[in-house]
DNA sequence: ATTACTAGTAGACGAGTAA
DNA sequence: TTTACTCGTCTACTAGTAA
Protein backbone atom coordinates (compact mmCIF):
# COMPACT_ATOMS: atom_id res chain seq x y z
CA UNK A 1 0.00 0.00 0.00
CA UNK A 2 1.77 3.23 -1.22
CA UNK A 3 1.58 6.01 1.27
CA UNK A 4 0.01 8.41 -1.09
CA UNK A 5 -3.36 6.11 -1.14
CA UNK A 6 -3.31 5.95 2.48
CA UNK A 7 -2.69 9.89 2.99
CA UNK A 8 -5.63 10.30 0.65
CA UNK A 9 -7.68 8.24 2.33
CA UNK A 10 -7.07 9.85 5.51
CA UNK A 11 -8.04 13.19 4.48
CA UNK A 12 -11.62 11.86 3.10
CA UNK A 13 -11.71 10.37 6.43
CA UNK A 14 -11.47 13.76 8.07
CA UNK A 15 -13.92 15.46 5.95
CA UNK A 16 -16.25 13.06 7.04
CA UNK A 17 -16.19 10.04 4.41
CA UNK A 18 -15.67 6.96 6.98
CA UNK A 19 -19.39 6.94 7.79
CA UNK A 20 -21.40 8.22 5.05
CA UNK A 21 -21.09 9.13 1.61
CA UNK A 22 -19.55 13.19 1.80
CA UNK A 23 -19.67 15.40 -1.59
CA UNK A 24 -16.05 16.51 -2.38
CA UNK A 25 -15.95 17.69 -5.77
CA UNK A 26 -11.83 16.50 -7.43
CA UNK A 27 -10.97 20.81 -6.85
CA UNK A 28 -11.69 20.47 -2.84
CA UNK A 29 -9.82 17.30 -2.25
CA UNK A 30 -7.27 18.43 -4.38
CA UNK A 31 -7.12 21.56 -1.96
CA UNK A 32 -7.05 19.28 0.71
CA UNK A 33 -4.48 17.20 -0.74
CA UNK A 34 -2.41 20.41 -1.88
CA UNK A 35 -1.90 19.14 -5.37
CA UNK A 36 -4.21 20.47 -8.66
CA UNK A 37 -8.01 19.53 -9.39
CA UNK A 38 -6.47 16.85 -12.10
CA UNK A 39 -4.06 14.88 -9.92
CA UNK A 40 -6.69 14.66 -7.60
CA UNK A 41 -9.26 13.79 -10.04
CA UNK A 42 -6.30 10.74 -11.04
CA UNK A 43 -6.11 9.70 -7.34
CA UNK A 44 -9.91 8.99 -7.14
CA UNK A 45 -9.59 6.85 -9.65
CA UNK A 46 -7.12 5.05 -8.88
CA UNK A 47 -8.48 4.62 -5.13
CA UNK A 48 -12.08 3.25 -6.93
CA UNK A 49 -9.95 1.07 -8.85
CA UNK A 50 -7.80 -0.45 -5.61
CA UNK A 51 -11.68 -0.86 -3.94
CA UNK A 52 -10.56 1.43 -1.60
CA UNK A 53 -13.70 4.41 -1.95
CA UNK A 54 -16.71 4.07 -4.00
CA UNK A 55 -18.43 6.61 -5.49
CA UNK A 56 -21.87 7.95 -6.34
CA UNK A 57 -20.88 10.08 -9.83
CA UNK A 58 -24.24 12.37 -9.28
CA UNK A 59 -25.34 14.73 -11.75
CA UNK A 60 -23.40 17.81 -10.23
CA UNK A 61 -21.18 16.41 -8.02
CA UNK A 62 -19.77 13.17 -6.86
CA UNK A 63 -19.60 11.81 -3.68
CA UNK A 64 -17.25 9.51 -2.10
CA UNK A 65 -17.22 6.77 0.80
CA UNK A 66 -14.19 4.59 2.02
CA UNK A 67 -14.96 1.02 1.29
CA UNK A 68 -14.65 -1.09 4.82
CA UNK A 69 -10.75 -2.37 2.81
CA UNK A 70 -10.11 1.49 2.81
CA UNK A 71 -11.19 2.04 6.41
CA UNK A 72 -8.74 -0.83 7.30
CA UNK A 73 -5.48 0.49 5.86
CA UNK A 74 -6.35 3.58 7.81
CA UNK A 75 -6.66 1.62 11.31
CA UNK A 76 -3.48 -0.03 10.36
CA UNK A 77 -1.87 2.88 10.40
CA UNK A 78 -3.70 4.12 13.07
CA UNK A 79 -2.18 0.83 15.15
CA UNK A 80 1.11 1.63 13.91
CA UNK A 81 0.70 5.17 15.40
CA UNK A 82 -1.13 3.72 18.72
CA UNK A 83 2.45 1.40 18.91
CA UNK A 84 4.88 4.34 19.05
CA UNK A 85 2.59 6.97 21.17
CA UNK A 86 0.59 4.86 23.40
CA UNK A 87 2.49 1.35 24.15
CA UNK A 88 4.57 0.86 26.73
CA UNK A 89 4.56 -2.10 28.13
CA UNK A 90 0.83 -3.30 28.71
CA UNK A 91 -2.81 -1.63 27.58
CA UNK A 92 -5.37 -0.63 29.94
CA UNK A 93 -9.16 -1.82 29.22
CA UNK A 94 -12.02 -0.21 31.23
CA UNK A 95 -15.17 -1.51 31.01
CA UNK A 96 -17.89 -3.78 33.07
CA UNK A 97 -18.54 -7.49 34.28
CA UNK A 98 -21.21 -9.10 32.04
CA UNK A 99 -23.11 -12.47 32.73
CA UNK A 100 -21.90 -15.15 30.41
CA UNK A 101 -24.13 -17.54 28.84
CA UNK A 102 -21.56 -20.28 30.29
CA UNK A 103 -20.08 -21.23 27.04
CA UNK A 104 -16.86 -19.71 28.20
CA UNK A 105 -16.85 -22.28 30.74
CA UNK A 106 -17.85 -24.85 28.50
CA UNK A 107 -14.33 -23.97 26.46
CA UNK A 108 -12.25 -23.41 29.50
CA UNK A 109 -13.05 -26.68 30.96
CA UNK A 110 -11.44 -28.56 27.89
CA UNK A 111 -8.88 -30.45 29.14
CA UNK A 112 -6.77 -30.03 25.61
CA UNK A 113 -7.22 -25.99 26.47
CA UNK A 114 -6.66 -26.12 30.18
CA UNK A 115 -3.23 -28.17 29.91
CA UNK A 116 -1.71 -25.14 27.72
CA UNK A 117 -2.81 -22.61 30.05
CA UNK A 118 -1.25 -24.41 32.68
CA UNK A 119 2.06 -24.41 30.99
CA UNK A 120 2.33 -21.89 29.08
CA UNK A 121 0.27 -19.17 31.70
CA UNK A 122 1.67 -20.88 34.77
CA UNK A 123 -1.44 -20.95 36.11
CA UNK A 124 -4.38 -23.55 35.75
CA UNK A 125 -7.50 -21.33 35.19
CA UNK A 126 -10.42 -21.69 37.51
CA UNK A 127 -13.64 -22.96 35.44
CA UNK A 128 -15.01 -20.46 33.70
CA UNK A 129 -14.51 -17.06 32.33
CA UNK A 130 -15.37 -13.61 33.45
CA UNK A 131 -16.82 -11.59 30.84
CA UNK A 132 -15.80 -7.71 30.66
CA UNK A 133 -18.01 -5.64 28.34
CA UNK A 134 -14.88 -3.47 26.76
CA UNK A 135 -16.46 0.87 26.28
CA UNK A 136 -17.08 1.33 23.07
CA UNK A 137 -13.87 4.08 23.24
CA UNK A 138 -12.00 0.98 23.81
CA UNK A 139 -13.05 -1.68 21.45
CA UNK A 140 -10.21 -0.23 19.38
CA UNK A 141 -7.67 -1.27 21.34
CA UNK A 142 -8.69 -4.77 21.12
CA UNK A 143 -7.24 -5.17 17.24
CA UNK A 144 -4.38 -3.22 18.76
CA UNK A 145 -4.07 -6.05 21.26
CA UNK A 146 -4.77 -8.73 18.46
CA UNK A 147 -1.63 -7.34 16.12
CA UNK A 148 0.62 -8.10 18.69
CA UNK A 149 1.59 -11.53 18.93
CA UNK A 150 0.28 -12.93 22.31
CA UNK A 151 0.82 -16.66 23.59
CA UNK A 152 -0.67 -19.06 21.14
CA UNK A 153 -3.00 -21.95 22.13
CA UNK A 154 -3.49 -24.52 19.97
CA UNK A 155 -7.08 -25.61 18.92
CA UNK A 156 -7.65 -29.96 19.05
CA UNK A 157 -10.58 -32.39 18.47
CA UNK A 158 -12.62 -34.26 21.26
CA UNK A 159 -15.20 -36.45 21.11
CA UNK A 160 -16.22 -35.28 17.56
CA UNK A 161 -16.31 -31.96 18.39
CA UNK A 162 -13.36 -29.28 17.22
CA UNK A 163 -11.97 -26.44 19.28
CA UNK A 164 -10.25 -23.67 17.35
CA UNK A 165 -6.92 -21.98 18.04
CA UNK A 166 -7.25 -19.46 20.72
CA UNK A 167 -4.70 -16.60 21.59
CA UNK A 168 -4.02 -16.04 25.37
CA UNK A 169 -2.97 -12.34 26.46
CA UNK A 170 -1.41 -12.41 30.08
CA UNK A 171 -3.23 -9.65 31.61
CA UNK A 172 -3.98 -8.24 35.35
CA UNK A 173 -6.52 -6.75 37.11
CA UNK A 174 -5.71 -4.96 40.39
CA UNK A 175 -2.48 -6.77 40.47
CA UNK A 176 -4.29 -10.62 40.15
CA UNK A 177 -2.81 -12.64 37.63
CA UNK A 178 -5.13 -13.54 34.78
CA UNK A 179 -5.31 -13.96 30.85
CA UNK A 180 -7.72 -12.66 28.02
CA UNK A 181 -8.60 -15.61 25.80
CA UNK A 182 -9.76 -14.80 22.46
CA UNK A 183 -10.48 -17.10 19.19
CA UNK A 184 -7.53 -16.86 16.60
CA UNK A 185 -10.12 -15.94 14.23
CA UNK A 186 -12.30 -14.09 15.25
CA UNK A 187 -14.67 -11.05 14.06
CA UNK A 188 -15.65 -8.04 16.29
CA UNK A 189 -16.58 -7.84 19.51
CA UNK A 190 -16.93 -5.87 22.61
CA UNK A 191 -17.27 -8.63 25.29
CA UNK A 192 -13.65 -10.30 26.68
CA UNK A 193 -13.21 -13.65 28.48
CA UNK A 194 -10.68 -13.51 31.40
CA UNK A 195 -9.73 -16.55 32.71
CA UNK A 196 -7.83 -16.60 35.91
CA UNK A 197 -6.29 -19.12 38.77
CA UNK A 198 -9.12 -17.57 41.24
CA UNK A 199 -12.52 -17.28 41.25
CA UNK A 200 -12.37 -12.99 40.16
CA UNK A 201 -16.12 -12.34 41.18
CA UNK A 202 -15.91 -13.62 44.18
CA UNK A 203 -12.15 -12.72 45.48
CA UNK A 204 -12.97 -8.47 44.12
CA UNK A 205 -16.27 -9.14 45.20
CA UNK A 206 -17.52 -7.86 41.58
CA UNK A 207 -21.31 -7.81 40.83
CA UNK A 208 -23.01 -7.99 36.95
CA UNK A 209 -22.28 -3.93 35.91
CA UNK A 210 -18.86 -3.44 38.17
CA UNK A 211 -16.84 -1.33 36.22
CA UNK A 212 -13.44 -3.07 35.82
CA UNK A 213 -9.95 -1.84 34.49
CA UNK A 214 -7.81 -4.75 32.83
CA UNK A 215 -4.40 -4.26 32.10
CA UNK A 216 -3.30 -6.14 29.27
CA UNK A 217 0.44 -6.69 28.67
CA UNK A 218 1.92 -6.56 25.25
CA UNK B 1 4.98 18.83 5.40
CA UNK B 2 5.49 16.24 2.68
CA UNK B 3 3.96 13.07 3.39
CA UNK B 4 7.18 11.04 2.66
CA UNK B 5 8.77 12.61 5.52
CA UNK B 6 5.93 11.80 8.15
CA UNK B 7 6.28 8.50 6.32
CA UNK B 8 10.14 7.57 6.75
CA UNK B 9 9.65 9.52 10.70
CA UNK B 10 6.74 6.85 11.52
CA UNK B 11 8.89 3.91 10.31
CA UNK B 12 12.12 5.47 11.94
CA UNK B 13 9.58 5.86 15.28
CA UNK B 14 8.92 2.01 14.93
CA UNK B 15 12.49 1.16 14.99
CA UNK B 16 12.37 2.99 18.03
CA UNK B 17 13.99 6.17 17.12
CA UNK B 18 11.70 8.02 19.19
CA UNK B 19 13.29 7.84 22.69
CA UNK B 20 16.69 7.19 21.35
CA UNK B 21 18.86 6.72 18.96
CA UNK B 22 18.89 3.70 16.71
CA UNK B 23 21.66 2.15 14.83
CA UNK B 24 20.03 1.76 11.03
CA UNK B 25 21.95 1.53 8.14
CA UNK B 26 20.31 3.48 4.86
CA UNK B 27 20.21 -0.34 3.57
CA UNK B 28 17.77 -1.09 6.48
CA UNK B 29 15.93 1.99 6.69
CA UNK B 30 15.63 1.25 2.59
CA UNK B 31 14.10 -1.94 3.64
CA UNK B 32 11.70 -0.19 6.21
CA UNK B 33 10.76 2.24 3.16
CA UNK B 34 10.54 0.06 0.82
CA UNK B 35 13.00 1.21 -1.41
CA UNK B 36 16.69 1.46 -2.23
CA UNK B 37 19.84 1.99 -0.10
CA UNK B 38 20.80 5.61 -2.08
CA UNK B 39 17.21 6.92 -1.83
CA UNK B 40 16.82 5.80 1.83
CA UNK B 41 20.33 8.13 2.55
CA UNK B 42 19.18 10.52 0.19
CA UNK B 43 15.68 11.24 2.58
CA UNK B 44 18.04 10.92 5.86
CA UNK B 45 20.06 14.01 4.16
CA UNK B 46 16.52 15.81 3.93
CA UNK B 47 15.29 15.33 7.31
CA UNK B 48 18.48 15.99 8.59
CA UNK B 49 18.20 19.29 6.92
CA UNK B 50 14.76 20.06 7.91
CA UNK B 51 15.77 19.44 11.77
CA UNK B 52 13.86 16.88 12.05
CA UNK B 53 16.15 14.11 12.75
CA UNK B 54 19.45 14.01 14.41
CA UNK B 55 22.28 12.06 13.41
CA UNK B 56 25.81 10.65 14.77
CA UNK B 57 27.30 9.17 12.02
CA UNK B 58 29.70 7.10 13.81
CA UNK B 59 32.99 4.94 12.06
CA UNK B 60 30.70 2.10 11.12
CA UNK B 61 27.31 2.93 11.38
CA UNK B 62 25.50 5.55 11.82
CA UNK B 63 22.57 6.02 14.49
CA UNK B 64 19.56 8.52 14.41
CA UNK B 65 17.32 9.86 16.64
CA UNK B 66 13.94 12.05 16.01
CA UNK B 67 14.28 15.46 17.01
CA UNK B 68 11.30 17.37 19.01
CA UNK B 69 10.16 18.93 16.05
CA UNK B 70 10.06 15.36 14.22
CA UNK B 71 8.27 13.85 16.95
CA UNK B 72 5.61 16.99 16.67
CA UNK B 73 5.14 15.77 13.13
CA UNK B 74 4.30 12.88 14.01
CA UNK B 75 1.55 14.00 16.72
CA UNK B 76 -0.47 15.61 14.38
CA UNK B 77 -1.10 13.21 12.16
CA UNK B 78 -1.69 11.00 15.44
CA UNK B 79 -3.55 13.24 16.56
CA UNK B 80 -6.02 13.00 12.73
CA UNK B 81 -6.07 9.32 13.41
CA UNK B 82 -7.46 10.41 16.78
CA UNK B 83 -10.11 12.44 15.33
CA UNK B 84 -11.26 9.88 12.83
CA UNK B 85 -11.35 6.71 15.12
CA UNK B 86 -11.68 8.07 18.73
CA UNK B 87 -13.88 10.92 18.50
CA UNK B 88 -17.53 10.65 19.01
CA UNK B 89 -18.33 13.65 20.45
CA UNK B 90 -16.74 13.22 23.88
CA UNK B 91 -13.39 11.73 25.15
CA UNK B 92 -13.38 10.13 28.39
CA UNK B 93 -10.37 10.61 31.21
CA UNK B 94 -9.44 8.31 33.84
CA UNK B 95 -7.88 9.27 36.87
CA UNK B 96 -7.48 9.84 40.35
CA UNK B 97 -8.43 12.87 42.81
CA UNK B 98 -5.81 14.54 43.97
CA UNK B 99 -5.44 17.51 46.50
CA UNK B 100 -4.66 21.32 45.02
CA UNK B 101 -2.70 23.77 46.48
CA UNK B 102 -5.66 26.29 47.00
CA UNK B 103 -4.47 28.32 43.67
CA UNK B 104 -7.13 27.12 41.77
CA UNK B 105 -9.58 27.90 44.13
CA UNK B 106 -7.75 31.73 44.15
CA UNK B 107 -8.39 32.27 40.26
CA UNK B 108 -12.14 30.59 40.25
CA UNK B 109 -13.15 32.84 43.08
CA UNK B 110 -12.03 35.93 41.37
CA UNK B 111 -15.37 37.15 39.86
CA UNK B 112 -13.63 38.73 36.06
CA UNK B 113 -13.94 34.77 35.87
CA UNK B 114 -16.84 33.69 37.75
CA UNK B 115 -19.03 36.18 35.94
CA UNK B 116 -18.04 34.77 32.24
CA UNK B 117 -18.41 30.79 33.72
CA UNK B 118 -21.88 31.43 34.32
CA UNK B 119 -22.77 33.35 31.45
CA UNK B 120 -20.67 30.60 29.23
CA UNK B 121 -21.32 27.51 31.03
CA UNK B 122 -24.74 27.99 32.39
CA UNK B 123 -23.94 27.47 36.01
CA UNK B 124 -21.95 29.43 38.68
CA UNK B 125 -18.95 27.03 39.98
CA UNK B 126 -19.11 26.13 43.46
CA UNK B 127 -15.59 28.14 44.62
CA UNK B 128 -12.66 25.94 44.57
CA UNK B 129 -11.55 23.12 41.88
CA UNK B 130 -11.27 19.25 41.74
CA UNK B 131 -8.07 18.23 40.49
CA UNK B 132 -7.60 14.95 38.73
CA UNK B 133 -4.80 13.67 37.69
CA UNK B 134 -4.96 12.18 34.77
CA UNK B 135 -3.61 8.75 33.56
CA UNK B 136 -0.30 8.45 31.96
CA UNK B 137 -1.65 6.94 29.44
CA UNK B 138 -4.47 9.28 28.95
CA UNK B 139 -2.61 12.71 29.12
CA UNK B 140 -2.27 12.28 25.22
CA UNK B 141 -5.73 12.91 25.23
CA UNK B 142 -5.78 16.34 26.75
CA UNK B 143 -3.93 17.39 23.48
CA UNK B 144 -6.60 16.40 21.27
CA UNK B 145 -8.84 18.43 23.48
CA UNK B 146 -6.80 21.24 23.04
CA UNK B 147 -6.69 20.81 19.39
CA UNK B 148 -10.48 21.60 19.65
CA UNK B 149 -12.55 24.93 19.95
CA UNK B 150 -13.69 24.60 24.02
CA UNK B 151 -15.11 28.18 25.58
CA UNK B 152 -12.83 30.99 25.99
CA UNK B 153 -12.69 32.82 28.66
CA UNK B 154 -11.09 36.15 28.57
CA UNK B 155 -8.69 37.48 30.69
CA UNK B 156 -8.72 40.53 32.67
CA UNK B 157 -6.89 42.64 35.58
CA UNK B 158 -7.71 43.19 38.99
CA UNK B 159 -5.87 45.19 41.73
CA UNK B 160 -3.10 45.49 39.79
CA UNK B 161 -2.39 41.69 38.63
CA UNK B 162 -2.85 40.03 35.75
CA UNK B 163 -5.31 37.26 35.26
CA UNK B 164 -4.97 34.95 31.87
CA UNK B 165 -7.18 34.14 28.91
CA UNK B 166 -8.61 30.43 30.41
CA UNK B 167 -10.60 27.90 28.08
CA UNK B 168 -13.33 25.64 29.49
CA UNK B 169 -14.46 22.30 28.25
CA UNK B 170 -17.96 21.17 28.97
CA UNK B 171 -18.00 17.69 30.92
CA UNK B 172 -19.49 15.05 32.84
CA UNK B 173 -18.47 13.34 36.40
CA UNK B 174 -21.25 10.42 36.44
CA UNK B 175 -23.56 13.08 34.54
CA UNK B 176 -23.11 15.95 36.77
CA UNK B 177 -22.56 19.49 34.66
CA UNK B 178 -19.03 20.58 35.19
CA UNK B 179 -16.03 21.67 33.32
CA UNK B 180 -12.30 21.39 33.03
CA UNK B 181 -10.44 24.81 32.80
CA UNK B 182 -6.79 25.21 31.44
CA UNK B 183 -4.88 28.54 30.76
CA UNK B 184 -4.95 28.86 27.04
CA UNK B 185 -1.32 29.18 26.86
CA UNK B 186 -0.43 26.46 28.97
CA UNK B 187 2.54 23.62 28.99
CA UNK B 188 2.50 20.19 29.48
CA UNK B 189 0.22 19.59 32.62
CA UNK B 190 -1.18 15.96 33.76
CA UNK B 191 -3.29 17.11 36.39
CA UNK B 192 -6.87 19.25 35.42
CA UNK B 193 -8.76 21.54 36.85
CA UNK B 194 -12.36 20.77 37.56
CA UNK B 195 -14.93 23.31 38.12
CA UNK B 196 -19.06 22.65 38.89
CA UNK B 197 -21.73 24.25 40.71
CA UNK B 198 -21.91 21.68 43.54
CA UNK B 199 -18.96 20.60 45.83
CA UNK B 200 -17.73 17.58 43.59
CA UNK B 201 -15.97 16.14 46.52
CA UNK B 202 -18.42 16.37 48.97
CA UNK B 203 -21.26 15.41 46.59
CA UNK B 204 -20.01 12.27 45.25
CA UNK B 205 -18.31 10.95 48.40
CA UNK B 206 -14.71 11.45 46.62
CA UNK B 207 -11.60 11.07 48.69
CA UNK B 208 -8.42 12.10 47.71
CA UNK B 209 -6.83 8.87 45.42
CA UNK B 210 -10.33 8.24 44.40
CA UNK B 211 -10.23 6.77 40.64
CA UNK B 212 -12.48 8.76 38.84
CA UNK B 213 -13.85 9.11 34.98
CA UNK B 214 -14.95 12.30 33.32
CA UNK B 215 -15.87 12.91 30.50
CA UNK B 216 -15.50 16.02 27.91
CA UNK B 217 -17.67 17.00 25.56
CA UNK B 218 -16.05 18.48 22.30
C1' DA C 1 -20.07 24.08 -12.61
C1' DT C 2 -18.31 19.54 -12.93
C1' DT C 3 -14.83 15.10 -14.28
C1' DA C 4 -11.01 13.46 -16.68
C1' DC C 5 -8.32 13.07 -21.00
C1' DT C 6 -3.60 14.14 -23.37
C1' DA C 7 0.84 16.07 -23.50
C1' DG C 8 4.85 18.06 -21.63
C1' DT C 9 7.87 18.51 -17.69
C1' DA C 10 10.04 18.47 -13.16
C1' DG C 11 11.69 15.59 -9.88
C1' DA C 12 12.04 11.19 -7.47
C1' DC C 13 14.19 6.99 -7.91
C1' DG C 14 17.79 3.38 -8.53
C1' DA C 15 22.21 1.75 -10.88
C1' DG C 16 26.85 2.44 -10.87
C1' DT C 17 30.44 3.79 -8.26
C1' DA C 18 33.69 6.62 -5.23
C1' DA C 19 35.46 7.31 -0.72
C1' DT D 1 31.27 -3.19 5.09
C1' DT D 2 29.53 1.73 5.34
C1' DT D 3 27.47 6.69 3.19
C1' DA D 4 26.39 9.34 -0.64
C1' DC D 5 27.73 11.24 -5.18
C1' DT D 6 26.34 11.51 -10.46
C1' DC D 7 23.46 10.45 -14.03
C1' DG D 8 19.89 8.32 -16.85
C1' DT D 9 15.10 6.73 -16.64
C1' DC D 10 10.65 6.76 -15.53
C1' DT D 11 6.76 8.29 -13.18
C1' DA D 12 3.80 11.54 -10.95
C1' DC D 13 2.53 15.89 -11.49
C1' DT D 14 0.22 20.12 -13.73
C1' DA D 15 -1.55 22.85 -17.74
C1' DG D 16 -4.58 22.91 -21.33
C1' DT D 17 -8.73 21.42 -22.75
C1' DA D 18 -12.84 18.39 -23.98
C1' DA D 19 -17.21 16.72 -22.64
Amino acid sequence: MDEKYTFALRKIALLGGIDDYIAVSSRELGDALEMSQQSASKRILELLEQGLIIRDLGARKQRIKLTASGVDELKKEYNEYRRIFELTDHITLHGAIKDGMGEGQYYIDQEGYRNQFEAKLGFRPYPGTLNIQIDKEDVGKLDVIKSTSGIPIEGFTYGGRSFGDVIAYKSKIRNIECAIVVPARSHYVDIIEVICHYHLRRTLSLNTDSRIDIKVSL
